[in-house]
DNA sequence: CTGTATCCTTAAAGATACTG
DNA sequence: CAGTATCTTTAAGGATACAG
């Protein structure tokens, strides 16, 4: 990083989605949230990260509102706002991808339902209910466009 | 980062999937070039980054598989692999992430079928063809678990 | 056990000049 | 236009000691 340029600026969503948790750290915590750790300690074993760093990113995730902190100040326990349990999705999605094209095929964990049934590969979906390539999704300015944003797009949308 | 823990190393898909585009740049490259740019100079003008740090990111993008040079070595394009093609419900899934908790509810850019029709929001859906809620979905150890990877998971995932 | 406070190292990012 | 080569800055991350 060392004098980045402030992503939430950018003007696009993902920008702002790599803005709040855009870091190793912060995705590996929050998975491990899925998991179920919950404990100061337990975050920092699993993870092997260092204290203050684990501090500043915990404080980071509760600020944000992704995690919060509950039980006794004194042993605090970080669980999963809805917005946190939101991010499952792009969690699933990354994991699958790094279970194909990075783990050689064997993949060290996998996504199942509450039946322990693996789920299948996360695919976007259009409002008719139907499978949407990867080549065929197209990105289209929104309202929240601004017109340098929206030239931008539809110069390059072009396909 | 600066003395960083090899993230490769900690058996995780999420983990390696990080590694290999953990940064922000790196996944906004990947942004631009679903939108079509191809271009060093237009990749440079659109991110606003760095041409040595570009440079470098072009370069592990191609090394990793996820972009591939195209045309004249002397002005090249880079285009998306099927390896970076197959980021896109990783990419969208985090985009709406974003649009939703991040943009106050005016998004800069939107994911479409080729109509031109909004997707429905990634979700994550189970073998029978049902969507899995976030708080439903089991991470689970696979093939590739370590013992302690797969004691970790056991001793944490109940819930 | 859960942090906070320091100190230190290092690599990531920026700026910029230069080359083919 | 598409990079490479330097140089500098800065902040992220690690280690560790200390506090409640």
């Amino acid at each position: 990083m060392a004098a980045k340029t402030d992503l939430s600026k950018l003007n696009c969503s993902l920008a702002r989605a790599l803005a709040a948790v855009g870091d190793w750290w912060t995705l590996l915590i929050v998975r491990d949230a899925f998991l179920g750790v919950g404990r100061f300690g337990d975050f920092q074993r699993s993870l092997g990260i260092a204290r203050n760093i684990l501090s500043a990113r915990l404080a980071a995730l509760v600020d944000a509102g992704i995690l919060a902190r509950r039980g006794s100040p004194a042993r605090p326990t970080y669980g999963l706002t809805e917005k946190g349990r939101e991010m499952m999705p792009a969690l699933v999605a990354l994991m699958q991808w790094g279970d194909k094209w990075e783990s050689a095929g064997r993949p060290p964990m996998i996504a199942t339902d509450a039946d322990g049934v693996a789920v299948r590969p996360v695919q976007v979906i259009s409002r008719a209910g139907k499978a949407v390539a990867a080549d065929q999704v197209r990105l289209l300015p929104g309202p929240g466009a601004t017109k340098r944003t929206r030239d931008f797009m539809l110069a390059k949308g072009r396909r």
